[in-house]
DNA sequence: TAACCTAGTACCTATTAGTAACCAACACCA
DNA sequence: TGGTGTTGGTTACTAATAGGTACTAGGTTA
């Protein structure tokens, strides 16, 4: 007999670049990406305010994140040619339409922490118990 | 005066465990967590099935991401006693409202894939010319 | 007893992120 | 005219952590 009806309604991840998870998560899976991204759903913001207002980010990895979101066509950097040079980033139509997309379930997430935070416990005290 | 109006607007994402971004982030945005989850939304699914579905996971990463899906409250996890052991995962009430809302935001990745992939190229070739 | 399931772990390496120093252009100040 | 500050970075080194390889361990089947 072939596989049961089960077998064949389940899907397999494949692991190549086309995968379209695999490839969210590749972009925006990392610390800082989508901390930025709704930094900038605010407005354009300068280099050195967004450093304050992302608590804990060092200028490595601003400059190393941007550059990235920057790539991928989420964020536009523009130069100021004034003294002390400015420099602006803004979020493209990219970039604000990904920022939608996360902010729903960063929406849900939000919503659900009390649940999440007591399976943890819950979780915990079995492990120790 | 005061700070302009503008400034105001402006979020501080504050570096603590309360920030709901930082913990969605840290709670999915790792390489597996995602795939694990969506890999369930066919329904219950056994360690070594899961094993090949998700290809190119190891087994030390499927049993470490399992653990902490399972302590977020996200996947449930039943042992049979039968020999051999048999163990079931799946999704819990909570891990299939997250589901959902990732998957949201793989829909909108995939339906921008192609915008992001021409937007590196620009990138790019204005690196290297 | 070999070969093959099951789930999980010990160990090590590869990647990622953080720290801190430095660059560069110019303003301001004494 | 040289020190200090402000802008937005880069580079080199180090720490943390994520992930892969190879293994353990119990049991079935031939």
């Amino acid at each position: 007999m072939m596989g049961s009806r089960k077998d064949e309604e389940r899907r397999v991840f494949r692991n190549d670049e086309e995968c379209p998870i695999r490839n969210v998560v590749a972009q925006i899976g990392d610390k800082w990406s989508i901390l930025i991204l709704f930094a900038l759903v605010d407005g354009p913001d300068r280099f050195n305010s967004l450093k304050s207002r992302i608590e804990g980010i060092s200028q490595r990895m601003l400059t190393q994140t941007l550059r990235d979101l920057e790539r991928d066509g989420f964020v536009l950097r523009t130069v100021y040619a004034q003294v002390p040079v400015k420099v602006e980033y803004e979020l493209t139509e990219l970039g604000k339409g990904l920022s939608a997309s996360v902010w729903k379930l960063v929406a849900w997430a939000d919503d659900h922490h009390a649940d999440i935070r007591k399976a943890r416990q819950r979780y915990d005290e079995k492990r120790e118990g």
